[in-house]
DNA sequence: TCTGGGGTCCTAGGACCC
DNA sequence: TCTGGGGTCCTAGGACCC
């Protein structure tokens, strides 16, 4: 038999604020932004803000009205990324076999664990204890056969809970779950359970595969087949590789001026393009997003090449070119956007293409670049075009 | 109350080749 | 001549998650 738990920490953000600063304890605490911040949504929010009907996503304007006399703070993601990884350690004293999903939240496969930790029930709750005397943070965990259902048990018990699904019980455990608990099915597809006249996951239950598959799709048919019998649809058994890498930014007005755009698109690219340079990977498809202002419309497009992105000029030119191509001059622009795409560990691409020792050079040139900017952030050698700025 | 940023995967259609 | 089918790669957009 096979256990897994899922560790998910609780209001993550808020928590760590309210860890540090112990005045901020018992009060309603949202991290996003602060009063009055254009364009900014809540990350995270306390539970005590919560009770105010706050959410993540939610617009900090919305947050304000609800909450005048909340804690609006900015963030911090260097502190928050310092504690995860205490977090993290903690985690891995309890199985070798982690499987990080996101800043706050893993599985672990305690399989076959049961000598140095007693029964998974004894080492979810020690797991707990030791997450709370080594961080100050408290956890919601959910245990189960396969992982899927032990990620839907930790949302269940949270905040600060422990929900176990036993062996044999995963189906029955799906089945009695409001069709709003399917981890996978957002608010589109719970539209489409509606119009569908679907109202629990006993309904969907009752629907064959191939039914599944004609009204939502293949894959969504054939992963709410599986999901709705408590079985470990296979979203979380692969290990995945990095694929693409993106940066993008709204602004706090939208954009008109043709050299302000251009300007932020080289920035943006700098950007994805060192944090690609400190990876294994390399890089062949590159692309832009748009969203205008008037209408929040959102476009994109990307072009594929031969032979990796070496420099970052290279990838600025490809980016421009993109962005006339799709760009209709005169319309604000809200957020601009720069991605690198079909990423391969450089070791894969050496061996099946002639190399190319030109971009090689230059790759290390750049990195020479990134290196002499990460030792003296101060007097970091940046281009003319953002010393105008 | 106007709606972040970083990702992943899926779909449908087109290009191209055999 | 007016027409098939499979495979692969690519693109734009969308859904979803944290």
């Amino acid at each position: 038999m096979s256990y897994f738990v899922h560790a998910d920490l609780d209001a993550f953000y808020a928590s760590i604020e309210q860890f540090d600063h112990p005045e901020y304890r018992g009060k309603p605490v949202i991290v996003g932004g602060l009063p009055g911040d254009r364009r900014s949504v809540v990350s995270t929010a306390s539970y005590e803000a919560r009770k105010f009907g706050i959410h993540s996503a939610m617009p900090i304007a919305k947050a304000l009205k609800l909450c005048p006399g909340g804690i609006y703070l900015r963030g911090n993601m260097k502190r928050y990324r310092e504690k995860s990884s205490e977090v993290m350690a903690v985690f891995a004293d309890f199985s070798p076999d982690l499987q990080q999903l996101s800043v706050d939240e893993a599985f672990l496969d305690i399989t076959g664990t049961e000598k140095l930790f007693g029964p998974p029930e004894v080492l979810a709750r020690k797991l707990k204890k030791a997450v709370f005397e080594k961080t100050g943070l408290t956890v919601s965990a959910g245990l189960a056969s396969n992982k899927y259902t032990a990620k839907i048990a930790s949302g269940m018990s949270k905040p600060d809970g422990l929900c176990i699904i036993a062996p044999g019980e995963e189906e029955r455990f799906m089945l009695d779950l409001p069709l709003s608990k399917i981890w996978g099915a957002g608010g589109k597809t719970q539209e489409l359970f509606a119009r569908h006249g679907l109202k629990s996951c006993a309904d969907l239950h009752r629907l064959t595969l191939e039914i599944l598959r004609s009204l939502f799709g293949k894959a969504l048919g054939a992963f709410l087949y599986r999901a709705v019998r408590g079985q470990g649809a296979e979203t979380f058994e692969t290990e995945r590789r990095t694929r693409s890498m993106s940066a993008e930014r709204t602004f706090l007005y939208d954009l008109y001026d043709e050299f302000e755009i251009e300007t932020q698109l080289f920035s943006i690219a700098s950007e994805v393009f060192f944090r690609l340079l400190q990876t294994e990977y390399l890089s062949r498809t590159v692309s832009i997003k748009i969203r205008y202002g008037e209408d929040f419309s959102t476009e994109g497009c990307r072009e594929t090449f031969k032979n990796p992105v070496n420099t970052l000029n290279e990838l600025y030119d490809h980016l421009l070119a993109l962005f006339h191509k799709k760009y209709s001059a005169g319309r604000g622009i809200r957020l601009l956007g720069a991605g690198m795409g079909n990423l391969e560990p450089r070791s894969a691409v050496r061996q099946k293409e002639l190399f190319n020792a030109a971009g090689e050079k230059e790759r290390k040139l750049e990195k020479s670049i990134l290196e002499i900017n990460s030792k003296f952030p101060r007097a970091a050698l940046k281009r003319g075009r953002l010393l105008e700025t």
